[in-house]
DNA sequence: GTCTATATATGGATAGAC
DNA sequence: GTCTATCCATATATAGAC
């Protein structure tokens, strides 16, 4: 086994096999001794890099999380409802196609769900994406498509179905996708006047 | 507490709890105990009842999974293809419906993945029903949308932005945005008119 | 940073009384 | 059908040596 001696690849390493056991068996699935065995550590190596398991979990989801925020955020200051769907849309796709195996286990694991997206800020910001996609008065069918985007563009990343596409193929056809499901006209080119909807 | 004497009623209490704590902390996040202590018995007394805990689970997710196979081989029966699309559509849509809660468990959870979708005879059917609604040979575009129905359906029903739908209005909308994804025509309904996408 | 060893709790599961 | 009591494996987590 080659030895990592470069500064916080030890804590990558445990962040990298981690996701992958969690992708797999979910984080309840998963103990620490799996973990540590799938490295080829004991426990107490795992242990010295996070002291619990609930620090792994969050920091397995944090870059995802931190990076949904910040395009929460640049999506709302947009000026119109459909440069912001836009936004928030194109930055979600990007981000899953950029993390498809994390991106079901963020979605459904339960565990995560208790441990990260319980939290207020978390809820917060999951109810601020609903508002950018569907806008602030949805119909049914607008509702019930924003749902599914914002819960199903997950679990389609990690279906065997579609492990075959690169990511830029899934990424162009999940945007189509998804702009359907919640009426988004596709933008208009670079250098062009932008559409009135 | 009221004591159940009806035979079997022991037995479906587990599994309504069971479904219960599966929905809230995943298969792997439940335990016996947990089970035990909201029925208000012991442990020793749900092991009368089911032997394992992958029985407890297989017998929570045996009879979505019984009535999913009824309707695949009645859509087969089916002579068009749109008209097997639209039977298991239909099919799936009142499964989910009737089963709010079960759908997201049986969908994702690792652990029913494990101990019911790995069985060969399970994949085999999900391999049917992607035939039924997508066809033989389909597109990226139409792959996908088969893609996000089969695992966004169940997503969507569990999801708390719809809690307020009632069973009626949300089998409306989903049968609409799953027809939709699938470039699907609604069928010619007796008194409704047919939409245009 | 990693190891051995251990503490402590809980998991699934069984035996046998009532 | 339900109980108490118990077995055994594994879980998270900690202490202290190298």
């Amino acid at each position: 086994m080659v030895q990592q001696s470069q500064p916080g690849a030890a804590r990558e390493r445990v962040l990298a096999v981690a996701l992958d056991l969690f992708a797999r068996h979910g984080v309840n699935g998963t103990s620490l001794q799996m973990i540590a065995d799938e490295i080829g550590v004991t426990k107490a190596a795992v242990y010295h890099q996070f002291h619990t398991k609930d620090e792994i979990v969050r920091a397995v989801a944090a870059p995802a999380f931190e990076r949904l925020y910040r395009i929460t955020e640049e999506a709302e200051r947009k000026r119109r409802r459909s440069e912001r769907a836009e936004t928030i849309l194109a930055g979600i796709v990007d981000l899953v196609v950029d993390n498809r195996r994390l991106s079901a286990v963020l979605q459904t694991d339960p565990a995560v769900t208790h441990i990260v997206r319980a939290r207020p800020e978390m809820q917060d910001l999951e109810r601020r994406i609903t508002t950018l996609l569907a806008g602030p008065d949805p119909d049914d069918d607008l509702l019930l498509g924003t749902v599914m985007v914002s819960g199903g563009l997950m679990n389609v990343a990690t279906d065997p179905r579609l492990a075959g596409f690169d990511d830029e193929r899934l990424r162009r056809h999940l945007l189509s996708v998804a702009r359907r499901l919640i009426r988004l006209r596709p933008p208009p080119a670079p250098k062009e006047e932008p559409q009135v909807t």
